[in-house]
DNA sequence: TAGCAGATGTTATTGCATTACATTTTTGGT
DNA sequence: ACCAAAAATGTAATGCAATAACATCTGCTA
């Protein structure tokens, strides 16, 4: 099991978590050749400001107040597309609202761990869990290609 | 395990399906005290119409085809608000769609089965990944108040 | 039968997301 | 270096999902 609620869920140097992060999705980006430019980052950059989900309109006004000027949705809608599609951002349906990926780097089914208290979302990743699931859809006969598991409840530091 | 994938997810009597669930709504609430109000029966029986997932704008159309006149948002969100509080319709965030339950006398967790191709969504009950998700969330400290697990992928019928 | 709680009607607004189209920037081939 | 194609960004407008706030009605119960 891969987990980062040790630090989503816990006091950290979250700064050296963001730049961590910011670096990795660079590394990533050059590997694959995919352009991770300006106005991708500083969205990247923004989410991961807190392990709390953003959502996109907050985005909006955070991006317009740093450039100085009326940033509109469809430039970090775009911008949340291609970090969707790198796998270095999840949206988190039953919230709107879009949280860094702290393992980009694996392929992964997604698990969220979303604390009621402080909302901070840690993520993991069980092989045990994904096969449990396996299991019960072979079971329904049906043929899966992924899925979202949202756990809500109080996270260590809030219990 | 219970699932209805074998109603949902093949060729069934859906007409049988709908009137058992109506019936069963009726049952449940009277023995609730719970006043399923005409408009509220509307709503249901709409969300029974298929197994696919219906959106709220989509039952203000067809309500108001139905009752000949313009029905506004809140009379819609207010019959679904009761209905999610009565556990007859869940509602999936990731489509932003509402049901119906095929089990709402049981008290059970949330798993849906999604298929991309047909579109119908079966539900299912599975103690054994209940408890491989309470696991998982304890080995990260993490105290489970509830979860939503959404699978997609294909259906025995659209494989 | 008066009063209260629950249910419904109505208007307006807020938040999330996308469509369509124009413009600019980057890239790769010559 | 230059051009064409592709990728990225800018801009205006719109659509869909959900709620707030307030008025009115209905049915139960004391």
């Amino acid at each position: 099991m891969i987990s980062n609620s040790r630090a989503a869920h816990r006091d950290h140097d979250h700064e050296r978590c963001q730049n961590a992060a910011l670096a990795q999705a660079r590394a990533l980006c050059q590997h694959r050749s995919a352009r991770l430019t300006p106005a991708r980052e500083a969205v990247l950059h923004l989410i991961w400001h807190s392990h709390r989900p953003v959502g996109a309109y907050t985005l909006i006004e955070q991006l317009s107040a740093e450039q100085g000027h009326r940033v509109l949705p469809p430039t970090v809608y775009r911008a949340l597309d291609f970090l969707l599609a790198q796998g270095l951002i999840h949206r988190i349906p039953s919230r709107n609202a879009f949280i860094g990926c702290p393992f980009p780097e694996v392929r992964h089914r997604n698990l969220f761990l979303l604390c009621r208290q402080c909302g901070a979302v840690a993520e993991c990743s069980a092989d045990t869990l994904d096969q449990a699931i396996a299991t019960t859809a072979a079971r329904a006969g049906f043929a899966v290609d992924g899925h979202n598991l949202e756990i809500d409840g109080l996270c260590q530091q809030c219990q």
